[in-house]
DNA sequence: TACACATTGGAACGAACACTCAAAGTTCAC
DNA sequence: GTGAACTTTGAGTGTTCGTTCCAATGTGTA
């Protein structure tokens, strides 16, 4: 039942690490929260890290707000589920620790900091083409530039937020994108 | 000589802080760079991490770009500072351990916590009075969320650079500023 | 010089923890 | 039913590292 535990020990890892954080997370805590012997977990993942790096892989794997829908979303829309990439329960935590990573510059996993890396270059793609399409004279340059500007952006909000959860996040962001579009203050 | 001693402690600390990341720095790097024995430090400090804590103290305080000169700084002045506060070589570190510190939830050292809300709210007000000089239209509730939303933004600017210094930062947090600004798109 | 007291260095300690391995258990094709 | 392949176990291993202890050294005082 390979598959079964390796599900097992990834939820497990997920839990653990919303209980007690990155820096703190212990080989046991999954374990046993898993129900497993170290010798499982270990023939199912090289390392710890592994298994946490996969638990962050499968968080930023499933945003993916309207996978069909491609060329119809607004910006707005983007706007709505980049926050929520954040303040969702179910993808807060990976947002968390893979902010966490970046920061102490531990994203020295190759195959996970490229993951990362086309995951944003998608999403300043995706940003750039609806900007395109609702602002008929930016070009493809102006488009991505606005796109890196209100990403960027959003992600101090966002921060902001995660640190100081009384900070209107919502309202701010949405006063942001309305601040960054070319056609500026109403 | 236990005054000199310290300093020579919180300047290896800091120095090792930056060569090895928070969570790989070791006592042993603190204590031969600052050539001192264990009992030396623990002499002086109460633990590890109060030193380390102790040198982040020290480089928030150190930061007030212009502490004379209250009441006529521009926005544009204050933004470049903050800004230079992650990109200044002297106080990157602090900046990016800070961020480390506030993701993990690490600031439940009361003082230390306190410090950086009171910094965050002194530079929240001193944004929103450059503000409220350079338009006068705006009451100081207006002024506070525009320093509140451009902080915020430029936060989110910063970090982007931490991750990926290619990132145009001087130039994207101009362009926030502009776009913030109420007389919005130029 | 003599005595009290503070500071220092670094060996030793002990706890934490990621990871290994040999043995026991399970599955399943034939 | 048999055995080969796979899975699981958890005590054991090795290492790392923060902290403590204390003998030796330095400093100030009378």
């Amino acid at each position: 039942m390979g598959l079964e535990t390796r599900r097992r020990i990834l939820d497990a890892t997920r839990e653990a690490l919303a209980e007690d954080g990155l820096n703190d997370l212990t080989l046991k805590a999954i374990t046993e929260r898993a129900d497993v012997g170290a010798g499982s977990f270990y023939n199912l993942f090289d390392s710890k890290e592994a298994a946490i790096l996969e638990v962050v892989r499968e968080a930023i794997e499933g945003v993916d707000p309207d996978p069909a829908g491609l060329g119809k979303e607004r910006v707005e829309d983007l706007t709505e589920a980049f926050i929520s990439f954040f303040v969702d329960p179910r993808t807060a935590l990976a947002a968390r620790i893979y902010l966490q990573l970046a920061l102490a510059g531990a994203l020295t996993d190759a195959t996970v900091a490229a993951r990362v890396e086309r995951h944003h270059e998608a999403r300043v793609d995706r940003f750039a083409a609806a900007f395109a399409r609702e602002h008929e004279e930016l070009d493809a340059v102006g488009a991505r530039r606005l796109a890196e500007r209100l990403l960027a952006a959003l992600m101090g909000a966002c921060l902001t937020w995660v640190v100081d959860q009384e900070f209107p996040l919502h309202d701010h962001a949405m006063e942001l994108l309305a601040a960054i579009r070319p056609d500026g203050a109403a």
